[in-house]
DNA sequence: AGTTCCACTAGTCAGGAGGA
DNA sequence: TCCTCCTGACTAGTGGAACT
């Protein structure tokens, strides 16, 4: 089915709740990732044993029947956990009782909530930080020494960016509207910005603050990064 | 089927070289 | 002397193979 299946797909339960989950391509197929999958996990209580079975409906449309322990097909929605029992992976209370016509659109934020964060935290609170949430961002905690910027792996193929040649420049726009100016650079294969030292000792960030990278593109090309200083 | 070991990959950081 | 650039070593994480 070429292309029935690219980018996103709507999950539909039988009690007509919608979950739109992000689907990503690899060179064995599609995946849906980890932490779009454990939401829709989470939200329909799913265990070991259960069994699901998948119907395509139409392009990016799919009909999911849960059968708990193989035995009964559930038809409507499971009960909310008890109070003092933990979910699996824990997240924002809007979606678990999220009505069949803003389910789907709650789960789409959950799905762009799958965003790869470098080395912290409640990502929903960085993104609370963002100009235009429809960024691509990373959350970067500063280490120990911070000569370049690196863009991790996990986000480039996130957001599928691109960056421009080496030795092209990059903007920083910084929290107090200043903007500096970097190169692109490819170390050891990765994709990094110039001048983070810099700005680090400017404004004296230290090891262990959390800065949350806003990245601004022009086409899928990162053009500058937009500066968030959170702190520890 | 479950556990352990090993190899590979990705990310971080230390340190040297060179320029201002 | 300080700062930036860049390389290479080290480490953690992951997946697959081998073993029990």
């Amino acid at each position: 089915m070429p292309g029935a299946l690219e980018h996103k797909v709507v999950f539909s339960v039988r009690w007509e709740n919608e979950w739109l989950l992000w689907v990503q391509r690899e060179k064995n197929g599609l995946f849906i990732d980890e932490e779009n999958w454990n939401e829709f996990v989470d939200d329909n209580r799913l265990a070991p044993n259960d069994v699901l079975i998948f119907t395509h409906e139409e392009t990016m449309y799919f009909q999911v029947q849960i059968i708990k322990n193989g035995e009964k097909e559930l038809m409507e929605a499971p009960p909310e956990v008890e109070p003092e029992t933990e979910p699996l992976h824990p997240k924002p209370q809007e979606t678990k009782t999220a009505t069949a016509s803003t389910s789907a659109s709650a789960s789409a934020n959950g799905g762009m909530s799958s965003r790869v964060s470098q080395g912290c935290g409640n990502v929903k609170s960085h993104e609370q930080y963002l100009l235009n949430p429809k960024n691509a961002y990373f959350v970067k905690t500063v280490g120990k020494k911070n000569d370049v910027l690196y863009v991790r792996q996990p986000v480039i193929k996130e957001y599928g960016l691109k960056f421009g040649p080496v030795d092209s420049a990059i903007n920083y726009h910084l929290p107090n509207g200043t903007e500096e100016t970097a190169l692109n650079k490819v170390y050891t294969g990765y994709p990094c910005f110039t001048g983070w030292g810099a700005i680090c000792r400017t404004h004296k960030l230290q090891q262990g603050d959390t800065v949350v990278c806003e990245l601004e593109r022009s086409g899928d090309v990162v053009t500058a990064v937009r500066l968030h200083f959170v702190g520890k």
